[in-house]
DNA sequence: CTGTTAGCGCCTTCAG
DNA sequence: CTGAAGGCGCTAACAG
């Protein structure tokens, strides 16, 4: 009953009417009216015959795919996943399908550009934690819209969704000079990611306002992994004056941190306290279970969809940062200064 | 120069020749033959003006989209990331395109089933760690290629590529067993999923070749989540004889189970100690660094790819079970029973 | 209120 | 060795 290969002709005829009409029908076109019989009839037909438009033909004609492309460096990050899952939840309710692609396929073969822009697969795309300056330039030069998701570059063009990069971890922070902390560290992502930056600021901002002073060997920068939390966290506890309480940028570089914390036989939150920015249900189980402030991935990555979306219908969108407020999460890897 | 809106004629015209010999050569078809002067100018047209084939158009025509549907259950599981990888890395040197879908929806409203199958959207599906029975069926019904990834379905038809479970968890054991442990628990995965009974099988056949009996009551299953294996632990530890040591059959569920020993105020190794199946950077920053074996998912969904590719082709293929050996990653989660 | 026609961009018989 | 013609499945002018 419900095969694959009805074509529109196929209900056209079992209503006894012409494909055009059916399909202005089943598009619900406004502008043709129908006696309520004729169109129930067709409605009937398509629906016992099981027809469903065949996307290719349909986007050959209406020169729209109805299909989003997620952009994604880096496969692996455990980031990404709450973005992919956002994104194509989202995609899905309005509509649409997502293609994903890895961002090192476009700079390395520039193969990623020709398989989905030039052969014409997306109606846009959905740029997550990249923001390639030959990659949008190329964007711009076809025409195709775009979105950034968790990435605000300063000289893009496009719309952007990001979260409050700045007000989590100023929270973080305040959270620890309100244990009595004076020396705390920063875990810092790499230099030149914006979200990095923002973080960054949050982290000075927060000191300031708390009267503490920020002083460069307090920064240890380095890759969101859990290798580079490691670095710098043996970085900040081998200062002359060590950190009592570190804030680190990522989840993952604050699981590196507390493993070289315990390496070196000190104790957490006893000996150091430490808050990271994201928070991901491994958390809960690390050890000491970690303290954390919430990132909304998935939500960033449905609003970036809303936006792509209207984007596509013409719309100029603002920026959007999420009005979600961050919310901090206490555990047991923080304790008040001794 | 690059212009996104070449078509074929646009090139037909530059070299001088009808769009069809144009298209002819341009795919190589072999019962044409030009004068090579002609060829040349035909592809030196093609370069100059960027043409790329309208993906859509061809898909029409030829019935093939080259696009390959990867769908997951569950979308947050590190154990997808690499999967996704691994399937886009491969899929794109193949030329292919893929489109995310995530199981749930299918079951829910059925309206996977619609975008991707009845839409025609994709060649063929890679069904990773799912296989629903009615999902399965309908894409019999349909006549669509699929190949399982990571599960082995009893009843299904078609193609999986599966890791040695059954191997990787009796190497973890045998790890165990030879640190003198014998009453050696078992964090398994839930009942009623492949992949879970074959790393059991795989506990249990280390156990009997090294002599030790195994009871029910050393074996905890539970969801493939740090809940699950928190959950299994305590269980575990409040036997009447309690486990020295545990084979976990994820390494979320080691996490978790690390997190309850350390709950109980015991120590790891010293304690008990703890083996995972599923290698991630995780694993080696963790308290204590967590022993694991090695799961190539990577290099299952490459193969899933090839083997989804040759199906498309109609050829004919058995399932595959990587060859890989698996490995022991010894850290420092386990130690000589004291 | 409904049908006819043309074409989206491509491939592929079939003639020349 | 090359061109003309038809059609994949769908939609949208433009008639009737």
């Amino acid at each position: 009953v419900t095969d694959s290969r009805v074509r529109l002709k196929d209900v056209a005829a079992a209503a006894g009417v012409n494909p055009s009409i059916a399909s202005r029908v089943l598009n619900g076109d406004p502008t043709v009216s129908t006696r309520p019989e004729t169109r129930e009839r067709i409605h009937a037909a398509a629906a016992s015959l099981g027809y469903t438009p065949n996307a290719f033909a349909r986007g050959l004609k209406l020169r729209r795919t109805m299909t989003l492309g997620l952009v994604l460096p880096n496969l692996v990050s455990a980031v990404n996943l709450e973005i992919i899952q956002g994104a194509e939840r989202r995609a899905a309710t309005a509509g649409y399908v997502v293609l994903i692609a890895d961002a090192d396929d476009f700079e390395a073969t520039g193969d990623l550009h020709r398989r989905l822009l030039l052969e014409h697969r997306v109606d846009g795309l959905l740029l997550a934690s990249t923001a390639s300056e030959p990659m949008v330039t190329e964007l711009d030069r076809h025409g195709l819209p775009y979105v950034f998701v968790n990435r605000r570059p300063t000289a893009g063009r496009g719309t952007c969704v990001s979260n409050d990069d700045e007000g989590g971890m100023a929270l973080a922070v305040r959270h620890l000079a309100a244990l009595g902390h004076r020396r705390i560290g920063q875990i810092a992502g790499p230099d030149g990611v914006d979200t990095a930056a923002r973080r960054l600021a949050g982290y000075r901002r927060a000191m300031s306002e708390a009267g503490l002073t920020v002083t460069n060997d307090l920064i240890a920068a380095g890759p969101f992994s859990e290798e580079g939390g490691w670095q710098a966290m043996h970085h900040l506890l081998e200062l002359p004056q060590p950190v009592t309480a570190v804030a680190a940028s990522s989840l993952v570089g604050a699981a590196g941190a507390m493993a070289a914390v315990h390496a070196r036989g000190l104790r957490i939150p006893d000996d150091v306290s430490i808050v990271a920015f994201h928070d991901a249900p491994i958390a809960q189980f690390l050890h000491p279970p970690l303290d954390t402030v919430r990132m909304p991935l998935r939500e960033m990555a449905e609003t970036a969809v809303d936006c792509l979306i209207r984007v596509l219908q013409g719309e100029e969108i603002d920026d959007v940062i999420l009005p979600t407020p961050p919310v901090l999460i206490e555990r047991a890897s923080t304790a008040r200064l001794a």
